[in-house]
DNA sequence: AATCTATTCTGATAAATGTCATTGTTTCAA
DNA sequence: TTGAAACAATGACATTTATCAGAATAGATT
């Protein structure tokens, strides 16, 4: 059974929450939900989206090959967020690939709909543009990262994000469990290189880990090194 | 003498054309010409801004101080494009600095004149939403080669761009004339790297210097290179 | 033209990070 | 439950890049 875009919580935090009764009941009737299994992927890089991607739950990396054969991970998305907006906005392909992190449920919404209401609705436009200013300021923080910061730094930011942004469990452990391989491309660092800072960060009693899991102990000092102390 | 925003060629560039002959008419009247000196800026880091600044002439870098001290140049503005649009439309304070390269022209346009149009005018918002769509897929590719791509390979990139962006003039030397310094930071390295790369690249011959200017010989062999052979 | 100052350049060395090879450990499905 | 496949960890070494110190040069200024 299909539920309602008007009784979908998920809406508040997104550009969704401008649209108006009559806009939001069309956007209702024509929405696909979707279950997206941990690991599949929405969508791929190059790719036309005929639409864009509304996320009730789970967790997605956006991300990007580059020439060299390594995934960036550029931006990790949280519930209630639109992926695919850019895109559709442009006319563009996707210049990212998302997949799920963790089993997923998204509806998806078709752009003639979207683009029908930016049209239409002014306040919808703003809203997206808000968003999408929102996108463009963390990304520039990503690049000033990227470039100044080392492995160690980037990799004590990732830490005090992930527990504040997906929250830990009863025992300490960060709810959203990724792979060294994802810790490394969102850094941007090689996977080796990213384990041996792992186990530097677990020697020194800053994080703990159990099998893949892994739990952020000193998160003051891990905050203080990303900031480069 | 001040000149009208109607007989500027610039504006076709930029989100500006979306505008009707009245609201036109009231950015023009209330516009303020400018003129910013090589190495000035138009604004800082952290700043609220009072409206946009549109570009008659010159070139100007846009950049961040990471915790470290070191500037990060993100993106370098062309003629034409508008800045401080992220600030204005998400009533945030500047993420970044913006400082002259060279002379510049530029139009101040108050944003209480820019919301309202936003407000009003759905094409201005839609037209705003795909240059801002635009500068966040570019700022993923930015974020995407920081990452991947050694210091070479960024260097080689940074030159086709300067020159397929910005021309060269008669005998072969780019037009934007940058400091070592400034490569530095966009290509995020320290200066000595970098300029040690300079060398190197004479040396093969991809390019030519005379004191701080700096020309492309090789195109196709530094576009390789940036792309990884 | 001589001087000053900022910028560019070079060398020596250290630190950060990547690569390759190999082993140990989970996970998950048959 | 067990064994294959995927993932994680470690060692040895190569490469890239940063840092510090100092010399050379260009460009502005008198």
């Amino acid at each position: 059974m299909e539920s309602k875009c008007e009784n979908c919580i998920v809406r508040q935090f997104n550009s969704l929450r401008a649209l108006s009764k009559e806009e939001l009941k069309k956007v209702s009737d024509s929405k696909i939900s979707k279950k997206i299994k941990k690991g599949d992927s929405l969508f791929v890089e190059g790719q036309k989206l005929d639409g864009v991607y509304c996320v009730r739950e789970g967790v997605s990396k956006l991300s990007k090959l580059s020439s060299n054969g390594k995934e960036q991970i550029v931006k990790l998305t949280n519930k209630g967020e639109v992926m695919g907006q850019r895109s559709v906005v442009a006319e563009d392909f996707t210049n990212l690939s998302a997949t799920a992190i963790n089993d997923m449920e998204v509806c998806f919404i078709p752009k003639e709909i979207i683009s029908n209401t930016l049209n239409t609705n002014p306040n919808f436009s703003l809203e997206v543009l808000r968003h999408m200013a929102h996108d463009l300021k963390e990304a520039d923080d990503v690049i000033v990262n990227m470039s100044q910061k080392t492995v160690k730094q980037r990799l004590a930011e990732a830490f005090v994000y992930l527990k504040k942004n997906y929250g830990e469990d009863e025992y300490g452990f960060l709810l959203l469990t990724l792979s060294r391989d994802d810790y490394a491309n969102i850094v941007g660092a090689a996977t080796e290189s990213l384990i041996r800072m792992i186990s530097e960060f677990k020697k020194k009693g800053l994080i703990k880990t159990s099998g893949k899991k892994i739990g952020v102990v000193e998160e003051q000092t891990l905050q203080e090194l990303a900031d480069g102390f």
